[in-house]
DNA sequence: AAAGTATTTGGCTATAATACCAAATAGTAG
DNA sequence: CTACTATTTGGTATTATAGCCAAATACTTT
């Protein structure tokens, strides 16, 4: 693979992940799999946000989907995202520290 | 910190990073801080457009700069995000075994 | 087959991200 | 102070993303 093509690819899967709804699904998912109602019921989105959402993740590879009767299940595919998770808790927590030291806020776009 | 807070913060610092050139700085700063100018030889684009990637980057917390004479340099400042690259290693791995058993490929958008 | 439920898709609008150019700023050297 | 270099900022056109509604699909139950 393309080195130029590798980082699309990767940023691809992460751009995945960057939304708040999606974050909190894949949060939702590392107990096992749920249905797209529960899911709904945890984002508070509509239904076809929801969806798409999951579209999102599915189509960069980190969850997939089986049909159960008219339920659809997502499960996550590949569990490490969960402690790349935990990194980001340490980007805000330095943050955190930071901020007490007068440095420049997280938010500060 | 609310746990709505909480998901956007985190999505904000990982929607800085799901950018093909912005990884590619990232990877670039994994082995120690570097000039804007040498940055910009990595990536290859406008100078305004990789100072605005940096200006993402510091943003969201993953960077940081100082100024040595005309130049600035900046470095990592939560290291554990590379090990977050790995697990991405991961996704599109598990992508590759998948696509050659016929699944949906990653690049389905 | 008809009605009902869960999910996806299409279409639209509003908002945000990206990239480039030109101009501004900050520091250095003559 | 002037010219020069590295970097940032402002402006703008283009493209991508998000969210909502309505309609379509897929299954189940009656």
């Amino acid at each position: 693979m393309l080195d130029e093509e590798m980082y699309n690819y990767k940023a691809q899967v992460i751009k995945a992940m960057a939304h708040p709804s999606r974050l909190k699904m894949i949060d939702a998912l590392s107990s096992g799999e749920l249905c797209v109602c529960k899911l709904q019921e945890i984002v508070g989105s509509d239904m076809s946000t929801v969806s798409k959402h999951l579209l999102v993740l599915r189509n960069a590879g980190i969850v997939t989907s089986r049909k159960e009767g008219l339920q659809v299940y997502y499960k996550l595919r590949v569990p490490c995202i969960l402690g790349f998770l935990n990194c980001i808790d340490e980007v805000l927590h330095e943050d955190a520290k930071c901020r007490m030291a007068v440095c420049k806020p997280v938010a500060s776009r």
